[in-house]
Parts: structure tokens; C-alpha cells; sequence
RNA sequence: GGAGGGAUGGGUGAGUGGUUAAAGCCACCAGACUGUAAAUCUGGCGCCCUGACGGGCUUCGCAGGUUCGAAUCCUGCUCCCUCCA
């Protein structure tokens, strides 16, 4: 509806909260940001990402979703690809010398990146501007000018700066630069509200200053809660392995979503779908008061988040995957396969090395010693590998290692 | 410029000459159970040989050395952190 109507006004919704609750951790400051709403402008919505790091999960679109809403109500997104401090590379951490991206990379990363970005984010109400643009012809002066605003006082104040100091860790001048030039980017294109996460708060309050310093009207600060991961601990991140993909195969991205520990299941209908409050609500209170069983909202979750970055077939298959997979333990449709010459003459190690079920002979020894590996026949008897015993498989048969690991022995 | 501390298996982190393939925790894998790849419980978790018992090899930043024996001691190097100036 909304997004048809390109040229209409911008719509004033009667009640806020759900744009400015769900999904919302904190808005610095929420009085002005809706007093911004109601003067009924297109707001420019800045949203800044790393083209180091293409890969987006479902933590990032929490985000997304929120910039998404106020699309819909027909403001402007202003999507700034960090090309220019990508270029430099991710002083951070200790992976000691991150190779510099070459410009190649950094196009090809950004185009990926957008690619997934506007799965969520309305390609129609977006403009995308390269750091570059204004970085590209700065000069020591701009530097020392930006950089005699802020004290390193102020920047220690950061929390995991702060952190780092205390623990001993090293903190690159450079890192210390970052937020300087996320705000210039806020005054450059003269945004009214920034979207982040709650660990960006000190880079888009810099933002928020530095405006006011070169006096612009300050930005607004949206801070978008941190998605736990399927772990259900940390925060989900890429280098915790605990993250879903936006390109992340279908049945792939169900699966991982039943993994969720069931205490995830409620905020995650509340920031990645569009489930109403009330609904969330009785589907909390089932499940605390134990009246329904957990797996089917969490089957419903799963099924929901995977047809939106897939579709509905590609979610009812992955649906229809793992319950014949997992839950019935039974043979997936579509397996990998190998000759029956391939693996002749070969000891069950080494024929559950050859095919990838097992990484090494130890490991295809322990599978066995476990209990793990069996040979499916076509009729459907099962036959437990031994450690001592033979297990002669033949065209048509399937081994399996483990519950989600198979190969199928064809001709 | 000076002083001190540190580098251990995917992560964290014990270990200061042999009982250490290296504790504990996390992650991961398997099995049981089940309501799911949830939860819980049990086991496993360097590589190679072995049906098993067992045997062999490689590993504690890098390179040498001392010793019957080194993650542990010595020398040099690389990298990191802190403090003083």
C-alpha cells in the first residue's frame, strides 16, 4: 500500500509504538524524534555498513526491518557504504595483519551486501552514497580539524574501549578515528536519525554532536536491541558461529532456527516478524504455562522467517526436510553420492574419510565406536557398522554417519 | 629512553623438569531420552596403525641449546601489553 504510493505524503501513524517500541531498545531522544514524525517531512534515515564484512544475519535485520516501517510511511533511506575505511582494513583484533581490501573487493562486497540489504530495505526509497564521495579529497587539515572537536577522555568513555583499557587490550589509534568518521558521514548527508545497535550508541551519539557543533539540527539515535544468537548466550555474530544468513540455503535456515533454545522463541517473533503484539503474547504465555508444545511455534517461526528471504515452497520444504530428517530420522531426498567404484577395496574408515562423513581415521573411528554410522539398505534395513565386522555396501545403499550426515552409493 | 609482564590445543585458561596428548569451562561431535538441530543425561573431542589390548608420531610464538628426559631451565629472535619518562 504504502510503498506503491511513491509521491504521496508521508504518513503520520496515530499510534507510535510500534514504531517506536517493537523491536526498539532505546531512541535518543524519543520526544524529539516523534515530534520529527509528526512535522510530517521524509526524514532521511542514515544506515552505514563496512563493506569488509559482506555477510548479513538475522541480527542485522531487526534493523533493517525497523528502517523498512518508516519507509513504508515514506521516508528516505540513505545507505552509506563505508568503502573508504574498508580500504584501510579492520584495525581491531588480533588476526594481526588483515590483508588490505582492493577496490575490487570492496565493490564486490558492497554488492553482495546489497543484495541481501534489500531483502528487507526498499530498494524504490533508497539512496546509497560512497564514503569515498567526501574521504576521497580529505586532507590533514580535515583530519586535525575533526579530530580537535573530541578528547580522548570522551572516546575512553566508550564501553569497550573502556573495557579494553582496563583488561590490558590493545586499542588502535586508528579504532579511535572510526567514530569521528561515522559522525562526519551524519553531517555530510545531514541525517535526522541514525540506526544501529546498542553497542553503537557512543559512535552515533559523536554523530549527534559533531551536527550540533556544525550546526545541524542533532540526529536522532536509534538503538536496535542485539539479537541472541542460536546459542541463545551471546550476541549473534559471525565469528561466534552462532548466526543465521540472509543467503543461507532454506533448509539450512530452518534448521538452524529449531535449534534455538526455546527461551528465544518470543523475541524473535517480536524483532523478525510481524506477528502482533497480542499474538506474541498468549504464544509467551503458552509456553510458560506449559498448555502447548514449544517445537510447533518454534516450527512456525522458522517456517516464517524462512519464507520471507526464501519463499513459502522453499519454507514448507525445509519444514518437510526436518521432520523427515530429524524428527523421524529418516533418509533427506536429496543426498551426495559416490561410485560404488570410488570405494571398493576401501576399510569403513577409510570409506567414511573418502566421503566426507568423517574428517580424519580417528574421527570414522569414534563414529563407529559410537554407535553412529549404519548402512541403510533399500528395503530399509539397518545394519550398525561394527569396528570388527564388514560392512559390504551395494548400488542403491545409503550410509549414515551421524543424524544429519548421508552418502548414497550409486552404481 | 627506562622497568616489568606475557605468547599453551577452535575459544578461554591451568600447568614452572618426568605421573602431560597437556586440568577445568565453552564450543563442537556422538549416543540415550524426547516435544525440535530445545532441555536433560552419558560418552567423545591431535594424527597414524590395531577387532581389541596396545603401539608409533607430532603439538604449548619462532630458532637454537642444556638434560637420560623440556610446555616447563638457558640464549637469541618475533609479536603483544602495562608502568615510568
Amino acid at each position: 500500500m504504502a510503498r506503491c504510493a511513491l509521491t504521496s505524503q508521508v504518513q503520520i501513524p496515530e499510534n507510535l509504538s510500534t514504531i517506536t517500541r517493537r523491536g526498539v531498545s532505546r531512541i535518543i531522544s524519543e520526544a524529539e524524534f516523534t515530534a520529527m514524525l509528526r512535522q510530517g517531512r521524509p526524514l532521511r534515515l542514515k544506515m552505514g555498513f563496512d563493506p569488509s564484512r559482506p555477510d548479513i544475519h538475522l541480527g542485522h535485520v531487526v534493523g533493517l526491518r525497523k528502517l523498512r516501517q518508516l519507509q513504508d510511511l515514506g521516508h528516505q533511506v540513505i545507505l552509506i557504504v563505508g568503502d573508504w575505511t574498508a580500504q584501510i582494513g579492520d584495525p581491531s583484533g588480533r588476526s594481526a595483519t588483515r590483508p588490505m581490501l582492493t577496490h575490487a573487493d570492496v565493490l564486490e562486497n558492497a554488492e553482495s551486501y546489497m543484495r541481501q540489504f534489500f531483502k528487507v530495505v526498499d530498494r524504490q526509497r533508497t539512496r546509497v552514497e560512497w564514503q569515498s564521495q567526501w574521504f576521497g579529497q580529505f586532507t590533514l587539515a580535515n583530519v586535525i580539524e575533526l579530530t580537535s572537536r573530541f578528547t580522548v577522555a570522551q572516546f575512553l568513555e566508550r564501553d569497550d574501549f573502556a573495557r579494553r583499557f582496563a583488561e590490558h587490550q590493545p586499542i588502535a589509534i586508528t579504532e579511535l578515528l572510526y567514530p569521528l568518521l561515522q559522525a562526519y558521514d551524519s553531517v555530510v548527508i545531514e541525517s535526522d536519525v541514525e540506526f544501529g545497535g546498542t553497542d553503537q550508541m557512543f559512535n552515533l551519539l559523536v554523530g549527534r554532536e559533531l551536527q550540533g557543533m556544525m550546526g545541524q539540527t542533532p540526529q536522532q539515535c536509534f538503538l536496535m536491541p542485539i539479537l541472541v544468537g542460536t546459542d541463545g548466550i551471546q550476541k549473534m555474530s559471525k565469528s561466534l558461529g552462532n548466526y543465521v544468513a540472509l543467503e543461507e540455503p532454506p533448509a539450512e535456515m530452518y534448521g538452524k532456527l529449531m535449534s534455538l533454545p526455546d527461551t528465544l522463541i518470543t523475541p524473535y517473533y517480536e524483532y523478525l516478524t510481524d506477528v502482533p503484539d497480542a499474538e506474541i503474547a498468549e504464544i509467551t504465555q503458552a509456553i510458560t504455562s506449559q498448555t502447548a508444545n514449544p517445537m510447533d511455534f518454534k516450527k512456525r517461526l522458522a517456517r516464517s522467517i524462512t519464507a520471507t528471504f526464501h519463499d513459502a515452497d522453499a519454507a514448507n520444504t525445509a519444514e518437510a526436510h526436518f521432520e523427515q530428517v530429524v524428527q523421524r530420522r529418516n533418509i533427506p531426498d536429496e543426498i551426495p553420492e559416490v561410485t560404488l567404484a570410488a570405494i571398493s577395496n576401501l576399510t569403513i574408515n577409510q570409506l567414511l574419510v573418502q566421503t566426507n562423513l568423517a574428517s580424519s581415521n580417528s574421527e570414522a573411528r569414534r563414529l563407529i565406536a559410537q554407535g553412529a554410522v549404519e548402512l541403510i539398505r533399500p528395503n530399509g534395513e539397518r545394519i550398525l557398522a561394527a569396528a570388527s565386522a564388514a560392512l559390504a555396501p551395494a548400488a542403491g545403499d545409503v550410509i549414515r554417519a551421524g543424524r544429519r550426515r548421508f552418502v548414497r552409493i550409486a552404481e
